[in-house]
DNA sequence: TCAAATGTACGACAACTTTCGTAATTGCAA
DNA sequence: TTGCAATTACGAAAGTTGTCGTACATTTGA
């Protein structure tokens, strides 16, 4: 396994891929619809924001029929665990604990999800 | 209290920030020194980019004598809350819990810090 | 067929970021 | 006091981002 130059993505690209994560290959259009629900932007916008994700190789696309169908390029995973671990080191000191903490202290998680962590931490006990 | 607008800050200038905040107020000097160890640009460029930070108020400044000596004028612990609800809902589908999840299984934690979480989970969960 | 609809390509623009060179200022030492 | 060294101020340039208007291409259905 090679380590790879990390992938480097804008907010407004970052909010493509976790529509492209979320729904799977999709269209210019497709994308648009979603990000116009909690965005307000024109449709070239969001049409050359993924043509420039292209040339960034951030997503492929197939554009053997006309409507180009895009796909994202970085995994989901690995660009998650990426950001993070540069927050990390930028603003938490390289603690992830003090991330962690910071991050349910703020967000105020819902039982069920405090739940899901705790079982998480005991499954990495065993280990 | 008040809700206020959100803390934006570049990178660059969140590194910065990072420094000012673990080593309390310092000259620009001091903060080029430090800023020097991991990254590489130039004296002026530390400089304006802490004058920049300044007309943003995201440092304050006593220039009481020649050397002028600048401070966060952010909390840490409010910018870092920010950065992460920012994250967990761009990139984690508004779960905090699979953000931390993350952090934990790709950071590889310590022993003592998967306690230290542990420990604040308990804290929590008697609440 | 051919015009409307649907897509893509592309250039231009303003705002912002990062960088640095150079000028101006200031304090101190000799 | 005066000149040097340390600081600060400023302007400019190059790159990036986000935005959109408009032109071009393709499909399709009346």
């Amino acid at each position: 396994m090679q380590k790879q130059t990390p992938i480097k993505a804008t907010e407004s690209e970052l909010e493509i891929l976790n529509i492209l994560w979320a729904q799977g290959p999709s269209t210019v259009k497709e994308v648009h619809e979603k990000l116009s629900l909690t965005k307000d932007a024109g449709y070239t916008t969001t049409l050359k924001l993924m043509q420039i994700m292209l040339k960034k190789q951030l997503v492929s696309r197939d554009g053997s029929s006309k409507i180009h169908v895009y796909t994202a390029a970085v995994d989901q995973a690995q660009a998650q665990g990426q950001m993070l671990q540069r927050m990390i080191e930028t603003m938490f000191n390289g603690s992830a604990a003090q991330l962690v903490m910071q991050a349910l202290g703020n967000h105020r998680s819902s039982k069920a999800e405090l739940e899901l962590i705790r079982e998480y931490l005991e499954g990495k006990k065993k280990k």
